[in-house]
DNA sequence: CTAAATGATTGAGC
DNA sequence: GCTCAATCATTTAG
């Protein structure tokens, strides 16, 4: 009885000398009879403990809690959990500590960057001017699409957080339903604190690698959005109304040379809210359309020339000389281009009075008399057949 | 649904 | 680098 209290309290007392792992009294193999009833007593403890999963439940209860209260328990566990710990170490040592994952750190970045994961508003709209600032766009004209975009990037957002949140609430869940279990369980079985955190480690990587398949398709929902995005920019959305007859003011305006220089390019650019390509695109556009049709065009360029005739005439009659925001040219000093713009205006307005008469035949006249030919090498022969020009020419719409 | 309209892209010429 | 010409891809109108 009097060692009792030693091999209670003595874990690290326990099995160091000797056979390790073994309690010293099972080593006094020279013991008297003290010894040998000692003996005796633990080979019943082992016997009961081995045999407990063939009874039934009730029994097996009941021989728990009586094993649990014998005297020769807390030693006996203390000896399980040593040997437990040898084993969980070189487990342990077996597999080493795992460096943070290269690709789980990308997807993080990349959900920072897209503005998923970082904080609640300025990650969102950090990552559309990146996308606005990718496309090459003047970020005013595509609200809308940025608002389109921000939309589906927060929802998408949400429903990343709302999954995260479900995982951790999970993991924690399940976290302390087994260091319960354990716990609950390390009173009968030698489970270590270590066990129950290297458990728990196990459990928490499992749960992240679920966490990274979510960031992995958040990522890659990111991504399609994103290129969605931009490429729904890059391929086409039509100008708004305002924007159109903008260009189409300063086309028809200029038809007689209907090359914006940079400055007005980026005029009607910043008047139409859109970029200095695009006007050069439209441009270029409105200048093959028209000359591969006039006739089609020609009810378009009256009514501008009109428009114009009219703003001009009333410009001109309130004294005030404020030149039309559409052609910033026509008060200026070219002497030569300003002749010709009148010539366009003239003979615009007088096609618009002249309304018998047809297109193609009024698109001729104002062709003609303005220099209609613009670039002088290409094109020859459009001049003079306004509706299709050259036979080989073949039909004007593509499809 | 189809055809026309239209913005963007591409390649050649200068 | 700009423009033209052809073409693509999408939107819009009927």
């Amino acid at each position: 009885m009097d060692e009792q209290p030693r091999l209670m309290h003595s874990h690290t007392g326990v099995g160091m000398a000797g056979h390790p792992g073994l309690p010293q009294h099972m080593q006094e193999g020279t013991g008297g009879t003290d010894g040998d009833g000692r003996k005796q007593d633990i080979g019943d403890i082992l016997q009961q403990i081995m045999t407990i999963t063939d009874q039934s439940l009730d029994e097996a209860q009941a021989r728990k809690h009586a094993l649990n209260c014998h005297r020769m328990k807390p030693a006996l566990f203390n000896v399980l959990c040593e040997i437990k710990e040898k084993t969980v170490l070189s487990i342990r040592g077996a597999q080493e500590e795992e460096p943070p994952d290269p690709q789980l750190m990308r997807l993080d970045n990349m959900l920072l960057a897209e503005g998923v994961s970082g904080p609640e508003k300025g990650g969102g709209s950090a990552a559309a001017a990146a996308a606005a600032a990718a496309s090459g766009g003047a970020g005013a004209d595509n609200s809308a699409e940025h608002s389109d975009y921000r939309a589906k990037l927060s929802q998408i957002r949400q429903i990343y957080h709302t999954e995260l949140e479900k995982y951790e609430q999970a993991c924690n869940e399940f976290t302390t339903h087994v260091m319960n279990l354990l716990r609950e369980q390390s009173r009968t079985r030698p489970i270590s604190p270590k066990e129950i955190e290297r458990m728990v480690s196990i459990i928490h990587r499992k749960f992240s690698s679920i966490q990274m398949q979510l960031k992995q398709s958040t990522c890659e929902a990111v991504m399609i959005l994103r290129s969605r995005f931009l490429d729904a920019r890059r391929k086409r959305r039509n100008f708004n109304k305002q924007a159109t007859e903008i260009l189409n003011e300063y086309f028809y305006s200029h038809l007689s040379n209907p090359y914006p220089s940079e400055e007005a390019k980026e005029e009607l650019a910043k008047k139409c809210a859109i970029t200095v390509a695009q006007v050069s695109n439209w441009f270029g556009n409105k200048r093959i359309r028209y000359k591969k049709n006039i006739g089609k065009f020609q009810e378009e360029a009256n009514m501008y020339a009109a428009r114009t005739a009219v703003n001009a005439a009333n410009a001109s009659s309130h004294g005030s000389q404020a030149n039309s925001p559409s052609t910033p040219n026509s008060a200026g000093s070219a002497g030569s281009f300003n002749m010709s713009n009148s010539g366009d205006l003239f003979m615009s307005v007088q096609s618009l009075n002249g309304d018998s008469y047809q297109g193609a035949q009024v698109g001729a006249n104002v062709q003609s008399q303005a220099n209609g030919g613009w670039q002088d090498a290409p094109t020859p022969s459009s001049v003079t057949s306004p509706t299709e020009g050259p036979g080989s020419v073949h039909s004007d719409t593509s499809n």
